[in-house]
DNA sequence: CCGGAACGTGGAAGTTATTTGACCGTTACA
DNA sequence: TGTAACGGTCAAATAACTTCCACGTTCCGG
């Protein structure tokens, strides 16, 4: 499933894992060093590094911390010894998880897959409410799966309403959001805007469910 | 630091927990039941969720089922058992982190800033490649601080590159992800693009440091 | 209930972006 | 070295967007 990079000194420990974690659907790529996986990471960049913290050479922690300075990269530090504060240096390095062997595969894979998915919903470009997607890296929207086309004006204003959650924005704020520049503070290009985006998310645009009017004040985006 | 949620029905282990994340500069609220937990994140939601297993009434693991539907929001789960399966059943349910109690403060205050840490960094609205800057969140492009205006298509295409970085692609691939409709395979649309961009972004468009021509192929954007 | 303020709505006019085709220079390959 | 395919560039036509205005509706205090 994923391209793994796994260091580990220990041949047995190694070989095991890796046959595991290939068992388990995952392409891996195993080295015995530090500066091995440093080599392979600025090659080619594998999705997730699985680091022993016990290595000859580089130890773990550092080759974590080297990483960091390439790539921003999960890592998960495996290690043998559990000490409190081990787990903290070895976070505060910039790992992601720290792993106390011996660890049965599953659980390793369920970690790998945790810290995949927490990376992959994070850096999505979408987000949701309800009904309403909005992919901010295709720079479309969609309403219960069928494309809504908005310009970019209404893009950017609904974007500026949903990254405030809950918040109401003035008119003020929304021009100077939006449309940047010292305009004439026609404050009626906010309201004009927000109807065409409500002609085109809400379902009964008199009643609105996404994009609230709080009256004397601005607009408030919030989930229906 | 952070709003945390934070749901322990053991008084002494809530409080005590609650007394040193706080010390730890974290901000704090603390429930005993999953109920009421589900109904602080549907209210004001915070920035992480730390919840016991073993919980009266609904359990932690299905708590954290129910939060998933709502929200992509980091959850820790905290537990008594260690078992294997409990934690790959935890992290399956969707948990970011799973820890084994007794823990150590300072040890989880690593867990819960290694699992931000990874949030922050991969949510960030900005992308940046040298001297030229995409910000996502306003949907705006800066080169070497100056701002310069992209249209909507010209934004999109450059979207698509940048999400691939390193990888050619197509004219068909690009017609289809930025201009949606199946077009006339042989136009100039993206070629005209293209080159409006290199306008724009380019210190000599006539020596792309960006978006290179790969003949025969399409497109490629690799950072300088 | 009335009057005024705030907001919703539709449309016309002006502005900007996109598309298209023609033409030219470059490159790959025989 | 010839030539066909490929990509770069430009300008004009077309399409889309934004702005602004005018009028209708709703809301709220008096």
């Amino acid at each position: 499933m994923a391209g793994i990079l796994l260091v580990e000194d220990d041949p047995s420990v190694r070989t095991g894992l890796e046959l595991a974690l290939t068992r388990q659907g995952h392409s891996v790529t195993a080295y015995a060093t530090g500066e091995e996986a440093l080599d392979h990471v600025r090659a080619r960049r594998p999705e997730i590094v699985i680091l022993d913290v016990m290595l000859p050479g580089i130890d773990g922690v550092e080759v974590c911390r080297r990483i960091r300075r390439l790539d921003s990269l999960p890592i998960i530090l495996l290690t043998a010894r559990g000490d409190d504060l081990d787990v903290v240096v070895g976070l505060e390095a910039g790992a992601d998880d720290y792993v106390v062997k011996p660890v049965e595969p599953r659980v390793l894979d369920a970690r790998i897959r945790a810290v995949l998915r927490r990376l992959e919903s994070a850096s999505s470009d979408r987000i949701s409410f309800g009904d309403l997607v909005i992919d901010r890296g295709a720079l479309k929207v969609t309403l219960s799966g069928r494309e809504v086309h908005l310009t970019p004006t209404e893009l950017r204003l609904l974007l500026e309403l949903v990254r405030h959650p809950g918040q109401v924005l003035n008119r003020r704020h929304l021009l100077r959001a939006v449309w940047d520049h010292n305009h004439v503070a026609d404050s009626r290009l906010v309201d004009a805007c927000v109807q065409r985006i409500r002609a085109k998310i809400e379902p009964v645009p008199a009643e609105p469910v996404y994009i609230h009017t709080v009256r004397g004040f601005g607009y408030r985006f919030s989930p229906p």
